[in-house]
DNA sequence: CTGAAAGCGCTAACAA
DNA sequence: TTGTTAGCGCTTTCAG
């Protein structure tokens, strides 16, 4: 194992000019800057970030918990975290919940103990707090927590399941049943009143609600249950994909056609849904950028890639262009004031939101300098991030951030007009 | 934050002192023993895995490291991979390879950067070597590596396959078409070679193959194939549950029964695969067992756990007793020359294998004593394992592990007699 | 602008 | 049996 001392030794400087070399601090001469970079090179240096980490009291290390990796939503979330980190050079750590809230909370200790440069959770529906992350970054994805407690970032659910709703709606449906989530899971819920802010108005009411976890099992049963009523509604809006795979089964079973008989509506876009016969139509969840947004609340704006590859175009969930959010963009407001890194992040509360961030850093805004030593920044022209403002030093004054990202819907095949005869009653 | 000086501190005696208790180490004076314990818990201390993996020049992380976390199989993988970490104090560190062979390689590197005590790969199709790991232990799983060049734990594809074609022949099945894996991914090879076997001496001979990817689409677009053929095969023996589920739709989409006029078999057991309509017939994989064995393998027999929850019965891939390898039991071997920790296991070739690991830790089996630092193992009575024997020293003897677990027919609905008139051409 | 030195928190020798 | 001490590899004052 070739260390720091061994570069310093070879470029024939102090162990200190090496590490500044490495980190790409500033006033180094050029002469020993390109010696040390050539001794490393040479010798096939890399940091040791056990012993970074001890020093820096923070590992690079991210750690993602979430109910069950098995989840398609959470494995395409997971993903989306893991390539975002590895282009940072951080590495993902991940956990299992299996929505217990006492797993989860072993989970987030044990994570803590390891100062991870940041923590991504999905909490379970029975998470009522978090253990305090004294000054660990922690962002909460996908579901909210009661209270909003921490910094979220979740997509709007319930405009999305009013946009599906609305779209049934739009076919003719009047019979609409509504497949939600466990309650006390705030996505399921939001769904749930995305749904009954267009139904429960009508002259009809709302349709018959059912709730269970979003699982596929769970979309079978409720799909008999709801197939069994006096009169089964002729579409059904489903909380997940896999809730709505699992109808769409229940109901081929019984030798209904979708969506001739009876429309189905899932909830995430995962993979397979667009694989299913019918092809799924379903909301789908901006998973690339509730990723992206969650790192860049954890380690700030993503650099951009040394190698200068321009950016891969293409991603898929582009669609929705400015996010939505309920509150102002205070994208300008942060930078300059150089806010500390605490688990609340900048200042006043609210959402901060610069859309298109994908795109590339935005130039003037400068970082929540969360972790200022990014890996062989070689090239970085850090101008040595201000002090912060004394103000920033308040005890994490209840600033919640709340990211909320619009859905979209995703028109497909199993969605159709209800059959004749069941337009009006 | 509270080091292990204040807890030295508080109990009056020495950080040595402290830290042997910590670490449950033998020869203490059991008053000081219960003063540091004492004062550990009052003080509510924990260890600093960054520190004490800067001293052990090993971090408390095992890497996992997957062509792409989506893939269904692969998040059950690293389910159970996680769970058994974290069951041993451990943290599993998730990497995305997404198939390329160059991302693998990066991953790995930096995967080692970090000292992990072992570290689980599925290679990718094109990946012909590993880096050398140096100490830390590596095993490959699912996939082999050609030339099996490192540990391996794989189910035993081609028997699964065989297994399969077995029960369609028997159905009475005389064109069976081979859906398979991309060629290259062993497990892929296998499973064709499984296939081949049987249908190879066939009087018809076997039916069409068609290779690629293991995924949903490819499902389809072969299917599609396959049914344009002009004697369209009356059953499809697929590579992966995704391409069944692929092939399912497609053949569905066509108006053709499954299992009616078309039989449909799969190959994984993944949780979606009882969930199709029909319910799909397919080779399930000992996910459970595979991980079991690939952190056995790594760090070493899994301790009792301490709270003594006698051990969740209820796993659900249990069903093969025995696990089937090419190569003899050498279990007892093993303990009592207290085998060094370096990448090949023990000692002479072969696979090691003691049926019935999950019981329970087999009580005289000692370990590989990959890690002696047991989390808190305050109670183990680590009896000072003994140096190597001299001819553990060896560089690496060329002694790659290679275990093979045995798969088992899931009987579900996905496959019947072929439809009259096609069982005699 | 560069070098020397002090630790980060912990464990393992080595002494006592 | 217990205490003392020397680092693990790195970054960061603090002098020069």
């Amino acid at each position: 194992m070739v260390r720091l001392s061994d570069v310093a030794a070879r470029a024939g400087v102090s162990m200190g000019s090496a590490s500044r070399v490495v980190n790409g601090h500033p006033g180094v001469r050029p002469e020993i800057r390109e010696r040390v970079r050539t001794a490393a090179r040479e010798l096939g240096y890399r940091p040791d970030p056990l012993a970074q980490g001890l020093r820096a009291r923070r590992s690079r290390l991210v750690t993602l918990v979430v109910p069950d990796i098995t989840n398609p939503f959470f494995a395409e979330l997971a993903r989306e975290l893991e390539l975002d980190c590895a282009a940072r050079g951080y590495q993902l750590v991940l956990r299992n919940s299996m929505e217990s809230p006492a797993t989860e909370y072993d989970a987030l200790l044990s994570a803590l103990d390891h100062r991870p440069s940041g923590i991504v959770v999905v909490p379970t529906a029975g998470t009522t707090a978090l253990p305090a992350t004294g000054d660990v970054p922690l962002v909460v994805c996908d579901r909210r927590l009661p209270g909003g407690a921490a910094p979220t970032v979740v997509s709007d659910n319930r405009q999305g399941a009013s946009a599906a709703t609305a779209y049934l709606m739009g076919l003719g449906h009047r019979r609409i049943a509504c497949l939600a989530g466990p309650p006390g899971v705030h996505a399921a819920d939001e769904r749930l009143a995305g749904y009954l802010a267009l139904t429960g108005g009508t002259p009809e009411g709302h349709g018959p609600v059912v709730r269970g976890p979003f699982d596929y099992a769970t979309g079978q049963r409720a799909a008999r249950e709801l197939l069994d009523l006096d009169r089964p509604p002729t579409a059904i809006l489903a909380g997940s994909d896999q809730q709505a795979i699992g109808v769409l089964h229940a109901c081929l079973n019984r030798g209904l056609r979708v969506p001739d008989d009876i429309s189905v509506c899932g909830f995430d876009a995962i993979a397979l849904s667009a694989l299913t016969s019918p092809a799924l139509t379903t909301v789908r969840q901006p998973v690339r950028r509730i990723a992206a947004r969650a790192m860049e609340f954890l380690l700030g704006p993503r650099p951009p890639d040394p190698a200068g590859f321009p950016a891969p175009a293409g991603a898929d969930d582009c669609a929705g262009a400015g996010d939505s959010v309920g509150a102002r963009d205070s994208a300008g407001a942060r930078g300059s004031t150089g806010a500390r890194d605490s688990t609340g992040a900048a200042d006043s509360a609210g959402a901060s939101d610069s859309a298109g961030a994908r795109d590339s850093t935005v130039a003037g805004s400068s970082t929540r300098a969360a972790d200022p030593s990014a890996p062989h920044s070689d090239v970085r022209n850090a101008p040595a991030p201000h002090p912060a403002e004394p103000d920033a030093d308040l005890p994490h004054p209840a600033a919640p951030v709340l990211v909320s990202l619009p859905t979209e819907l995703v028109v497909r095949a199993s969605c159709a007009p209800p059959p004749e005869g069941t337009r009006t009653p």
